[in-house]
DNA sequence: TAAAGATAAAATTTATAAATTTTGTGCCGA
DNA sequence: TCGGCACAAAATTTATAAATTTTATCTTTA
């Protein structure tokens, strides 16, 4: 089988604009870089350690896939999310995601299948969280994650699609990072993903898009709830896990 | 009604930097900067007499939209066109248009639907070429058409979505400007809009999805065809309107 | 002919200057 | 005394110019 199939084709970044917009990426979808924030390029060019064109550059970027707001004329924000955001990524996301499985599906061949077994072999024998005891977000796993929900669709043979979903994805990243220590050990995902599996070896495409759409309408519904119940006890946690300016 | 529908927010570009985003956009869109070619800062800088940071920042814009592909270390170019990108492109385009067209039809208004109407009246009387003898690209007809396709979807209740739709649409602009002057009248595609139109007003889902679908793979095959014979008798028409270099 | 070195060109980054927005202070009037 | 307006100062963003690094080309030499 090809084995290629799971693996990321990895790429030295060559020029530190390139570099910069990675680090600002996953600080913005992990949350250190938290939503609404200001992004100063005085704090920027001090945190990253570099200077003033290639920070431009990588928020210029992040401007067109909408994780930075850049106000003309009065500096860059971290997008600030929304219940409304929220909900429309996720109904988006239903949408182009059960296309893209429904062609994956259509297009099914041995590899693509023995792929995803073994993708969803990994994903399953990978803890959800560090600690046993309380949420520790585990990369490896959110990797391989994302990696069988990738591939799931990768078979749709529209790159552009593909990019899009990747997209919707890293959007709606942001906002379990917010809520995902909180909604740790409420929900057995892994029986989700089983599921999905199932139906995409059953070649019940039917189901599989059901499935599928369900797993992003119960991941959106804790988050909502989760969301809430945040910004009523809020503000007082203490926990700060996210980046401040230096004094 | 609420004739808003029709007019797009302007907004007044307030830095240099959007304002050469949206130059060099237009200009790679109408292929004056053709396919393939490579963009020097120096030529640039001139040709649009502005400074690197602008530039700069335009093109890493583009760069996410896949307009223009950025080699690390060696500069940019013109995202080069393909028989394989343009069959993609199309094939997309017909899967989350019609996607979107059921879903904006799902939640059709009277505002809507007379939006519609008008803006397809609107397209109708303004000519398609400028010059009735030979080919002369309109930009009025162009954004009514823009217009007239953008609202059809546009009710469909995502705007990623929409913004997708959108840039499907820009890269796919790119081809039809490459075939437009020879594919002029071969082709009535006003019939199609009209057709369209009566598919949505009547409530026939079914029948405008397939009419949209069919509308947009007529599109891609005459562009085909157009640029095959091109590309047999190339490079001997003369008729320069691209961007040349001062010497 | 092929490899190595030197030169030139081009891209990336840093540093400096200009323009714009935001903030703060004082004055005037209600 | 309080609120609004105007003006000035500070902070921040944007743009230009200079310096550095990397890549490409050309020549020379083995």
């Amino acid at each position: 089988m090809n084995v290629n199939l799971l693996k990321k084709g990895a790429e030295s970044p060559a020029t530190l604009a390139t570099s910069i917009y990675e680090r600002l990426k996953a600080d913005i979808l992990s949350t250190r870089l938290e939503p609404g924030r200001k992004l100063q390029l005085r704090f920027l060019i001090e945190h990253y350690d570099a200077g003033q064109t290639p920070l431009r550059e990588a928020l210029n970027r992040l401007t067109t896939e909408d994780l930075v707001i850049g106000k003309e004329q009065r500096g860059f924000f971290v997008k600030p999310i929304s219940l409304d955001e929220l909900h429309e990524l996720t109904k988006t996301r239903c949408w182009v995601e059960t296309l893209a499985l429904r062609e994956s599906m259509a297009n099914a061949t041995p590899d693509w299948e023995e792929a995803l077994l073994v993708a969803h072999h990994r994903l399953e024998r990978t803890p959800r969280s560090l600690n046993p005891e309380h949420f520790e977000d585990n990369p490896e796993w959110e990797r391989l994650h994302r990696a069988f929900h990738a591939l799931l669709i990768g078979g749709c043979g529209s790159r552009p699609l593909i990019g899009f979903c990747e997209q919707l994805a890293d959007r709606l990243y942001r906002y379990r990072a917010l809520s995902i220590r909180k909604a740790f050990r409420v929900r057995k995902v892994s029986d989700e993903h089983a599921r999905i599996l199932k139906a995409v070896l059953d070649r019940d495409t039917a189901e599989a898009e059901r499935l599928l759409q369900l797993h992003y309408e119960k991941t959106a519904d804790i988050i909502r709830a989760d969301l809430d119940t945040a910004t009523q006890g809020a503000a007082a946690t203490g926990s700060n896990t996210q980046l401040e300016p230096k004094h």
